[in-house]
RNA sequence: CGGGGCGUAGCGCAGUUUGGCUAGCGCGCUAGACUGGGGGUCUAGAGGUCGUGGGUUCAAAUCCCGCCGCCCCGACCA
């Protein structure tokens, strides 16, 4: 391809409205063009981009033995409300009418659409397991569009469900999408850390995330540096303490609590700010509705509750907050001065309030907290548990070192999601005793822009990006230096077609432009490999040879330039692939401990 | 949805406070000349519903009101 040709509208200054790295570049090395709020276009060089992960993604899926399908994005409202996903799925849901006045949905996700796929098609045990997929345009009404293409109101996903008889199965095919997710991502080039997620009410191992570290980031994870334990900030659990007795001995002769006025004062920065105290020596009451009835959960002021861990602790399956009505109603206090002292509904209590020797806490009074509480004695602790989120420096729930927090890119998610969408929607099989049960379901999804996103996110420097060779748009990039030159435009045109010969996407420069210009747009577009003809080189009988992750150029024999630099292509190649199938065999090695 | 900011040429901006002549500057673009290894120089050009609708005024990019769009923080994110 000749870049007069290719359409690389590159952008000497940066738009404004972009501040992520990978958002700034993607418009400057003229891959992206916004047009509204959350809606890219994909220029050619980007869509090249794009389409070498689709095509890693599609090459993996069907070696894992996925069925690649494609469904419709239009969907009847009908199905999400069988689901009850209409309600829950709430403005979220991009939706219109036709001119008949049907009701669309435009499929945010394919549960639904799959599931009802399968109800028809899938009648015998025989027919399992299967899992299906598709890549496909996912629309998703965002409150708030971010990043550039990172979070967007269209974007490219790629899904994928399973359908199993049983336990077993399901467990099989989710650890073969685990494994072709480890090995995509490593095709990809990107740095990536599997973590739990929450999963909701299966519980257990069965979600896990797939996260870019990134500041940019929106999602945040804590890992141990020490073990291999990484979690979701919502989902990590939280080691007991090392040093500190869970519960301290209560000093039988500490002071009362002392009530103190607190007029007006109902956040706990207000109280601290009043009181002349920190956030971590008072704690906070929240109350819920665990399966509609309420219950109280206590947290140190500076600690966040985490409603899937309160959910637990009480054993509902639902938990929503309280509003402010109910609250009043359910404890006779009004909110902002709730306290566990004399509570009247179920209490949790996180542990390390429970550690606390003393506390300032709510007095279920307008206008009243109490201070120099010590829990065991003024309130019960017969339900300490690890209520709240992690953060950084929280110690490990394995192994105890103390753990980090981080910011990542979610790019993919796998998913156990048993029998929800089964049975809310009839997909029955027949098992080989002739019951009908339904079919147990999995998820999985892959964020196809997030990619590359990400990969500009984790391979950028000051001049530009840094594309992985399996990424790139183009591998090499050749920059003949004087158009009027004949030598020099043969020289370029005969590695081109060595290049091309040999399987490799070749960019020729061929814009009558100033060395630095093509030098500059070449780093900003960041194709892995530069090479530089010119008259001055062929005088020398060389030509230059810059990789763009080195920080210097190196000449090789003009004579013998085609083989040698088709030597270090396929040294990269191959050492992308080294590192690829390391991974995957010390990933089977750990499956076999 | 709450808070903040912005909307003037493809991109980056000035001009708006205090209304006033053909609305400017840099980059990019077109033509030409010189130049030729890290975004060159010069000359000559093209390119504008000043987001949009209304109002005030002799006169509106500038003042007033409505609307639309975009960005950031927060809320939200099966």
């Amino acid at each position: 391809m000749r870049w007069s040709k290719a359409l690389i509208p590159t952008l000497k200054e940066t738009p404004a409205d972009a501040v992520a790295p990978s958002h700034k570049l993607l418009l400057r090395a003229g891959m992206v063009r916004q047009l509204g709020a959350g809606a890219y276009t994909y220029l050619p060089i980007g869509f090249r981009v794009l389409s070498k992960v689709v095509r890693i993604i599609r090459e993996e899926m069907d070696a894992a033995g996925a069925l690649e399908l494609l469904m419709p994005a239009l969907q009847p409202v009908e199905l999400w409300k069988e689901s009850g996903r209409y309600e829950t799925f709430g403005d979220l849901l991009m939706q219109l009418k036709t001119s008949s006045d049907q009701h669309f949905a435009l499929g945010p996700t394919h549960e639904e659409v799959i599931t009802d796929l399968v109800r028809d098609l899938v009648r015998s045990y025989k027919q399992l397991p299967v899992t299906l997929y598709q890549i496909q345009t996912k629309f998703r009404d965002e409150p708030r569009p971010r990043f550039g293409i990172l979070r967007t109101r269209e974007f490219l996903m790629k899904d994928a469900y399973s359908f199993d008889a049983n336990v077993e199965q399901l467990n099989d095919s989710y650890d073969a999408m685990y494994e072709a997710y480890c090995r995509i991502f490593d095709r990809c080039g990107i740095p990536y850390a599997i973590v739990e997620a929450e999963s909701g009410p299966i519980g257990g191992d069965s979600s896990h995330e797939f996260m870019v570290p990134s500041s940019t980031g929106e999602d945040t994870i804590v890992q141990c540096p020490a073990c291999n334990y990484a979690a979701n900030k919502e989902r990590a659990e939280i080691g007991a303490p090392s040093e500190a007795p869970a519960i301290p001995a209560a000093t039988p002769d500490a002071p009362s609590p002392a009530p103190v006025e607190t007029p007006n004062r109902r956040t706990i920065q207000e109280i601290c700010d009043f009181l002349k105290i920190t956030e971590a020596e008072t704690a906070k009451l929240l109350v819920f509705l665990a399966d509609g009835r309420p219950v109280a959960a206590l947290v140190r002021g500076d600690h966040e509750a985490n409603e899937a861990k309160v959910r637990r602790a009480f054993g509902a399956t639902t938990l929503t907050q309280a509003d402010a009505p109910t609250i009043e109603k359910a404890t006779g206090a009004p909110m902002g001065f709730l306290g566990p002292v004399e509570i009247k509904i179920p209490l949790a209590v996180d542990r390390s309030v429970a550690a606390m020797p003393t506390v300032v806490v709510g007095g279920n009074k307008l206008d009243v907290h109490l201070t120099g509480v010590v829990p065991g004695r003024d309130f019960p602790l017969d339900k300490v548990l690890d209520l709240r989120n992690a953060v950084g420096g929280d110690p490990c729930p394995k192994c105890g070192r103390l753990m980090v927090e981080n910011q990542g890119i979610e790019v993919g998610h796998v998913f156990k999601l048993g029998t929800k969408y089964s049975r809310a929607m009839g997909a029955h099989f027949l098992d080989d005793k002739g019951q009908e049960i339904p079919v147990i379901m999995g998820c999985y999804g892959i964020g196809v822009n997030r990619i590359v996103a990400a990969a500009v996110e984790a391979g950028h420097d000051d001049n530009g990006i840094v594309w992985p060779l399996s990424l790139a748009p183009y591998h090499v990039l050749i920059a003949p230096l004087q158009l009027n030159n004949p030598a020099v435009m043969e020289a370029a045109e005969a590695l081109e077609k060595k290049f091309e010969a040999a399987g490799y996407d070749v960019l020729v420069d061929d814009r009558d432009q100033r060395p630095g210009v093509k030098f500059k747009d070449a780093d900003l577009i960041g194709i892995p490999l530069r090479i530089v003809i010119s008259e001055r080189g062929l005088k020398e009988g060389t030509v230059e040879v810059k990789w763009r992750t080195d920080a210097s150029a190196h000449n090789v024999s003009a004579a013998t330039a085609d083989e040698a630099i088709l030597a270090e292509l396929e040294t990269t190649r191959r050492g992308m692939e080294n590192v690829s199938a390391e991974r995957r065999i010390s990933r089977a090695a750990s499956r076999g401990q």
